[in-house]
DNA sequence: CTTTGTGCAAACGATTTGCAGGATG
DNA sequence: CATCCTGCAAATCGTTTGCACAAAG
């Protein structure tokens, strides 16, 4: 899961965007994390050292990325969208206590049938949300 | 799937709260609906006779039949958060052409075994998402 | 050099909050 | 009659937009 800045690069210009630093910045941020960071997280980690990009340009950059097809929105909470650089299908597991939230394998999981719908409902893609208690979480319990 | 008044009442005195006109009229249209409506599509139903709530009460209704636990949040889209009356489990279709949400049976679906997760995680409960075309737009579609 | 991206600040839509008056149990 | 709810308007949060300048190809 490691990628060199070539490589990015290489990536973005092929699906026809421009290669600017914050863009970059922007998409191999996501890549090299493994949360599903909102766009102000991310925003944050970009300027942590020093400040690289606005929040305008975050958001411009991940709209972007997503209508290029190499991030995606997870939606998982109210209120925020989470950016996810991981595009092929999987599901996602969420604590709902820390509010963390992780991968899990596609095969982890029985195929759902699509063509078991209602007639007149045409699937094309589905995703399993778990709702759970990570281990962090589950230690500090009372 | 109808409930009489007194019913909703009675539930409503269960579960420790106040029934106020307000409260009764946004859970009493949240039973009778089947899609998810929003906070705002609920307000405009409500007032569309005449004016029964306000904005501010909508929410607060929705706050505390939530934690209630009468109804639920569904999100399945960026910015908007909907409502549900049907607590038991069960999955969602999306249209993503015209955002129509519909249930979907919970049996429909074969059982997702939440023991399988990485140890650590403690998954509790799971829904399946799916994203398609509902009969409608799929006839529109050129 | 043409096109597209950036940054700022103002605008926006959904939701929340503070508070005074009103209704519920 | 103590407690909780309602309505209003202002406040807040995440996200979007308009526009002048700067950078990419």
């Amino acid at each position: 899961m490691s990628f060199t800045k070539e490589e990015i690069i290489q990536t973005l210009k092929k699906r026809g965007l421009r290669v600017t630093p914050q863009r970059y910045g922007v998409y191999a941020n996501l890549l090299q994390r493994q949360d599903h960071p909102s766009a102000e997280e991310l925003l944050l980690d970009l300027n942590q050292a020093a400040p690289t990009s606005s929040q305008a340009t975050v958001y411009s950059s991940l709209k972007a990325l997503q209508s290029a097809g190499l991030i995606r929105e997870v939606l998982l909470e109210e209120g925020v969208c989470r950016y996810d650089a991981n595009t092929d299908p999987h599901h996602h597991f969420r604590c709902h206590h820390c509010g963390a939230i992780e991968d899990i394998a596609w095969e982890q999981f029985p195929p759902v049938d699509l063509a078991q719908l209602r007639p007149g409902l045409q699937g094309e893609r589905y995703e399993v949300t778990v709702h759970g208690i990570c281990e962090k979480c589950d230690a500090q319990n009372p």
